[in-house]
DNA sequence: TTAGTTAGATTACAAGTGTAATCGTTTTCG
DNA sequence: CGAAAACGATTACACTTGTAATCTAACTAA
């Protein structure tokens, strides 16, 4: 079992599944919203290469980090586990209280009956 | 703003949510599942209530817990959060990607789509 | 060649968390 | 009465996390 994002690392994560093979320079420019110091950045690469949630390639005196987990796969489990954590792990108890809760346009409803809809479906 | 209920708070506060005014005692015995020792579950009440998440009231030389904030608001807080971080704010984007994942009955599906519908109807 | 820059490595450090153990006091059972 | 039980209060303690700063080796520009 992998180990977890911490929510400082997300964002990080983020900027490695948007596009890996970055340089610590670049993801620090492409966190350049996120108003940390380099070193904290640098400190979060460095976490997460521990926790074996990213690696590098070395290129002369720098790296360039990939991600090694899958953004689809990390989002599954983390959704799981909020879900555990707040509904009991009732997926269809959390969509409930989701749906009520959320602002949503008349797109965003469609879509989402689409895609029940094809869920029933199969 | 209050502050954040902690992973293995939750627990504590759902057994006071769906019962409140219990002695330690019996908050202990709620969470006979969780297998934690009788001190873990004082020392979270005491956090909890050093939060100003729960308070109690007095019984002769023990204490009568119960919730200081209601479920749904803090539930609603953690979705955000949540969403927050794994889907940059997008409720419609979580939505899509739950449903796509989660395993569904027809019942359920049916459920969702009213919600759906209602909503649309606002 | 030497001082400044740059990259990664190492160290820092407080707050929060998970998970208790110990202390002190009061109550109760034998 | 005296020991044990039951409560809350206090203390413990390692690990994670957020957020850097410092150290060291290499490179670069004057």
């Amino acid at each position: 079992m992998k180990e977890k994002i911490a929510g400082s690392e997300w964002p990080v994560m983020e900027v490695l599944w948007e596009a890996p093979n970055l340089l610590a320079s670049d993801v620090i420019e492409a966190l350049g919203d996120v108003d940390w110091s380099d070193k904290t950045v640098k400190t979060l690469l460095n976490r997460l290469v521990k926790k074996g949630l990213i690696d590098y390639t070395k290129e002369g005196k720098s790296y360039r980090y990939f991600p090694l987990v899958e953004r689809a796969a990390c989002v599954k489990e983390e959704s799981k586990a909020f879900v555990e954590k707040v509904f009991g792990g009732s997926g269809a108890a959390f969509l409930t209280n989701m749906i009520k809760n959320e602002r949503l346009s008349h797109e965003e409803i469609d879509e989402l009956r689409k895609l029940l809809d094809e869920k029933d479906g199969q």
